[in-house]
Order: structure tokens, then C-alpha cells, then sequence
RNA sequence: GCGCCCGUAGCUUAAUGGAUAAAGUAUUUGAUUCCGAUUCAAACGAGUGCAGGUUCGAGUCCUGUCGGGUGCGCCA
């Protein structure tokens, strides 16, 4: 939260409690989109009409002239149709976001409205059997973005990859790997039913022969295949980390299934739902009464023929996480897994934690659309298209920045014609070439620095940017709390409209007038930290030169 | 059949239950020849799929309905 607002909410909430004796946790406190309505606006006579009892614009009145004899930095206040207060703050004031944005630096936008709250936040997650595709595209720079913007939010953020190592799918994996390899050799190969049949499988396949030539292919392939599963799994995952590294993604914990297994969490957990009734046995296998839950149907937790079910382990994987103290979950999952949603929480309710300690963001399917029509599969490779793929297309920049454009619930149409553009049609290059013409004029400057006063600084076009920059902290915030780097796409956006149109109106080096070069230097300044941090969020790199 | 998501200017999207539903793009017009552009200003353009309801106030909440998408394994 900006100061200005700090100070305009402290004030109002001491005034409801010294005057009405009454407790309001959040006054809200709102830029008007008709600046004629103020610099800041809120409707908190409104919400009091019920309590108080009293027509709002009376309310609104003596809160007035209370916020009068307080706060010396409004200039004037107004109250307007059903009972809106209307601030407008002094200009000096407002102007002085400028030294605070330049002393912050790269801090500036960060806040500590999150303090005191952890959080762990798990995504992408993919098995490692196969390529990242578009689907996880998404995913990966929203939990990114997401943790980032948490981070700056003051929270105790995790970022977390589940590693489905284990079971099944494994067994696919390293039969899969081992056909390929004996492939190489020329040997009779058998890909299982259920096997994976991707490019990276055969890459993996030579990077074995490579390293170890025939060695694996003598031996007795029943005794080998331990190998090649542990092979395949490692080289795998390596490639996923390559990916997501290269896609700007980082985590901070890797959890592995096949550790949960070897530490007993599995088993464990299969124990206490038994010890506490939640299970029953039919068909030979053992069911999870999620129904009584608030699941659609009972599910299988164990097999009749032994073997755990996916939903075990990401049961275990799930508790092990409030183990660790976390106390609020957050899963980003592709659309396919929303039928998931239910029973997970259904399981964490059920072994004793609160239902609402998990919200699962769903990602919405993506299209790609080339020229009008949609893309179903890589020209190049007739797969799904890749995460590199898609960013050796278009850009790194590109890619996140359109992902993230967008809120996650909504289906997306990606258009890559758009997103490879160099034009101002493309969102990406609007904000980019805003922060390197910014870049042009702070080098052809002399010296630019923090000023005592920005008395010259009150033209309209001056005062929206300023105001614009003094909102940052509160769009963060909102940001992550909502866990919505939308909104910091929108901010940019309009940061970006607003710098240009005050470059558009002014010149701001002028030789002629040396006092309002240097204020506007200092307020250009302050224009390219915050516009680079806000790009910081979304992983999106802020060029000097374009 | 059951569940989930989405329906807002031609198109892509905004809008913590608040003020005349906001931008970009496209189209039309004008400015700037400049601190390098891919910049700026303006016009035109929707009453939010449809029908009810709650509210001082609904794109937002509730009910129903239509359309599009997606999911409903002892797969993961």
C-alpha cells in the first residue's frame, strides 16, 4: 500500500473509532477511473449507512470535516453522489512517491501485507516421462510469477515440483528406454502397449550409448531394467530442469514420490486413514469414503492386486506438506485434473486439517492460433508443442508475458503471429520499448538525482504518472493475494500509456529550463524502476536498448 | 446423465457488489520529423448470452435456461 493511502485509511479508521466507536478492518480506499472524482475516493459512509443508521452523505460530511482538521495532506475533500468521499491530495505530496521509489530501488513495490503467513505452492509437477508441452507452459510462468509476487508480499513462499517417480508409469518409462536402446543396436525391440513413444526417449537411449556403450545389453534385460528406469528418470528430470530454467522458472524443493515410499510416508498414511475409519474394503481393494467428504464417489486407495493408486501418494505428498508447517496449499493443476479437485480435499479434510488449507488454481486449455486457425501439433515434429519449441519461436519474454496477460480460468487463444510481432500491437513490445526509450533519455541526461521538492510537477499528465507509480505496492499486494500477475500485465500496461503520453506532451530534456529538466529527469527515474520491477514479476526482462 | 470452466464493443481482454461498463486492436481523422522507432491526440463502437431474483446499488451474488469447452478408470 502506498503511503498516501496508508495515511488516508489510518486516518479514517482512527475517525469511525474515536467518533462512532466503530472497528472497520479494511476502508477501502479506491483511484477513481473519472479523475474528476479525485485523486483517491471511498465509499466507507455507504457501508456504514446499516450499522450507523444514518444517511451516508451526513456520515460522509462529518467524517469530512474530521479528515480536514487531521490530515494536512489532502487539499480538499468533496462528497459526491449517494455518498462518495472524494480525496484530492496536494500535488507536493503526491510527488514525493519520486524520492521513495528511487531510495527503495529494486524493492520498490515490495510490501508486507503477507507477513506472517506461509504458503506453499506446487505447479507444473509433470511426470517425468515425457516433454514439457504448451499445457504446462501456462502453469509454469503463473506459479512462477505467482511465487514471485508472494515473495515481494512479505509471505514465507514455497515453490514446490512433485516428482512422480514412482509406480506405474516408471515401469513404462524404463521398459520404453530399454527397447529404444536395444533399438540402437539393432536388436529386436518391443515398445510395451502403454509405453512412451516421444523423441526424448530415443535421446535418452543415445545418451546411454554414448556413456556406456553395449554395457547394458548383454545382461539379462529383467536384471537391467532397474537401470534403465533410473536412468531415464534422472535424465529425464534433468531435461525438465533445463526447460524450466531456461523458461525463467526456479524452485526451491524438489519432492520426490519415490522418497515419500522410501521414508514409509506412504504406508503411513495408508495406516492412519485405516486406524481412523475412513476406509473399506471391496473387490479386494481398499476404498476411501470420500463421499462422506463431499466427493462425487469413493475412490481406491489400494489396488486388489497391492499396489497404491495415484491418489495415495499425492495424499502423502499433500500431508507431508502441512508437516512442514506449511499451513495454506496452493496446487496449480491443468484443466484435466479439476475431477481431482474434490478428493484431495476430501483426503485433507478427512486426516484432520481444514478443507480451505488447499485452493487449487485451475488452468484453463490453451489454443494455439496461427494465422486464424488453430495449431494442433509442432509443423516440425507432429507432437505436441514444446515449451522450447514455443519459445525458440517467439521469446522467453513473449511467451510469459502472454500467459500471464491473461486470468487462468479463462480459455486461451494464443496467437503467435501477435506474439512474434515488433510492433506496439504486441503488449510485450509496447511495455519494452517504453522502458528503453526511458533508458535513451536517463543516459542522454547529465545527472539525475532525488530532489527536496517537485513544486514544477503538476501538470495532469505528471500527476496521473505520479499517481499511477504511487499505486505500485497496492497492485502488488492485490496481485498476490489474489494470485493474479494479470493484473501486474495491466499495470504495465497502463504505466507504460501513461509515461508516453507525458513524454508525448513534454520535451523532457530541455536546455531552456534546467529546474523542470532535472525534476523531470528524477520523475523518469522513478518511471523505469517501477516499470522494471513490475516486468521483474512476470520474468520478463526489461532491455536498456531495443 | 452428473460435475467444473467460460459467454462483456468486429477481435483480444479489464472492471475488491459502487459513480456515465474500461483499455488495446481494427476502422476514420489529426499531431510529431522529435529525447532513435514500434510515439501522441481524437472519433466511431457494447449495456455484459437470455429470463427472473437478492440489494440503496449487480458484468460481479442466487435460481433457471441457451451456447462453447472440459472431466467423469482398481490410469497417472
Amino acid at each position: 500500500m502506498s503511503k498516501i493511502e496508508t495515511q488516508l485509511k489510518e486516518t479514517i479508521k482512527a475517525i469511525l473509532k474515536d467518533r462512532y466507536d466503530q472497528d472497520v478492518e479494511d476502508v477501502m480506499i479506491e483511484i477513481p477511473k473519472d479523475s474528476n472524482n479525485g485523486d483517491y475516493a471511498t465509499n466507507i459512509a455507504m457501508r456504514l449507512t446499516k450499522v450507523l443508521k444514518n444517511n451516508p452523505r451526513i456520515i460522509a460530511q462529518e467524517i469530512c470535516e474530521e479528515l480536514n482538521k487531521r490530515l494536512d495532506i489532502i487539499d480538499r475533500v468533496e462528497i459526491a453522489g449517494p455518498g462518495f468521499i472524494n480525496f484530492w491530495i496536494k500535488k507536493t505530496e503526491l510527488a514525493n512517491v519520486i524520492n521513495t521509489v528511487i531510495d527503495q530501488g529494486d524493492r520498490y513495490g515490495h510490501n508486507e501485507s503477507g507477513k506472517g503467513q506461509s504458503i506453499l505452492v506446487e505447479y507444473v509437477s509433470a511426470n517425468p516421462t515425457g516433454i514439457l508441452h504448451l499445457g504446462h507452459a501456462r502453469g509454469a510462468a503463473w506459479g512462477d510469477s505467482v511465487c514471485r509476487l508472494l515473495k515481494a508480499s512479505g509471505y514465507d513462499c514455497l515453490r514446490e515440483y512433485y516428482i512422480n517417480d514412482a509406480g506405474n508409469q516408471i515401469d513404462m518409462l524404463g521398459l520404453s528406454v530399454q527397447a529404444r536402446y536395444r533399438e540402437l543396436f539393432g536388436l529386436d525391440f518391443k515398445l510395451p502397449e502403454d509405453g512412451y513413444h516421444g523423441q526424448d526417449i530415443i535421446n535418452i537411449a543415445v545418451q546411454i550409448k554414448e556413456e556406456y556403450g553395449d554395457k547394458w545389453l548383454n545382461e539379462d534385460p529383467e536384471k537391467t531394467i532397474q537401470f534403465f528406469k533410473d536412468e531415464g528418470k534422472r535424465l529425464e528430470m534433468k531435461r525438465i530442469e533445463d526447460d524450466l530454467k531456461f523458461y525463467r522458472c526456479d524452485f526451491d524443493s524438489w519432492i520426490s514420490e519415490k522418497k515419500l515410499v522410501d521414508e514409509g510416508r506412504i504406508d503411513a498414511v495408508m495406516e492412519k486413514m485405516i486406524a481412523k475409519g475412513l476406509t473399506y474394503s471391496e473387490d479386494g481393494a481398499i476404498w476411501f469414503k470420500s463421499t462422506a467428504y463431499g466427493d462425487d464417489k469413493d475412490r481406491v486407495l489400494k489396488k486388489s492386486n497391492g499396489f497404491y493408486t495415484y491418489l495415495t501418494p499425492d495424499i502423502a505428498n499433500h500431508i507431508y506438506k502441512f508437516e512442514r508447517g506449511y499451513k495454506k496449499l496452493v496446487d496449480i493443476w491443468g484443466a484435466d485434473h479439476h475431477g481431482y479437485i474434490a478428493r484431495m480435499k476430501a483426503a485433507i479434510e478427512a486426516m484432520g486439517y481444514p478443507k480451505d488449507s488447499l485452493e487449487v488454481d485451475i488452468v484453463q486449455m490453451v489454443r494455439l492460433v496461427e494465422n486464424g486457425e488453430e495449431i494442433k501439433m509442432s509443423k516440425r515434429t507432429g507432437n505436441a508443442v514444446t515449451i522450447r519449441e514455443l519459445c525458440e519461436d517467439i521469446g522467453v519474454d513473449a511467451a510469459r508475458y502472454f500467459f500471464l496477460s491473461k486470468a487462468l480460468d479463462t480459455h486461451m487463444d494464443f496467437d503467435l503471429n501477435l506474439a512474434r510481432a515488433k510492433t506496439n500491437e504486441n503488449p510485450v513490445y509496447y511495455a519494452q520499448y517504453a522502458y528503453a526509450r526511458i533508458s535513451i533519455i536517463l543516459r542522454q541526461a547529465d545527472e539525475v538525482s532525488k530532489l527536496d521538492t517537485y513544486d514544477l510537477l503538476v501538470s495532469d499528465k505528471e500527476t496521473e504518472l505520479l499517481k499511477y507509480i504511487n499505486e505500485f505496492p497496492s497492485v502488488v499486494a492485490d496481485s498476490a493475494l489474489t494470485r493474479s500477475p494479470n493484473k501486474v500485465c495491466n499495470y504495465i500496461q497502463k504505466l507504460a500509456q501513461y509515461f508516453h503520453s507525458f513524454y508525448g506532451a513534454y520535451k523532457i530534456n530541455d536546455p531552456d529550463n534546467p529546474a523542470m529538466t532535472k525534476q523531470r529527469l528524477a520523475l523518469v527515474m522513478a518511471t523505469k524502476i517501477t516499470l522494471k520491477n513490475a516486468l521483474d514479476f512476470l520474468g520478463v526482462e526489461a532491455p536498456e536498448k531495443m
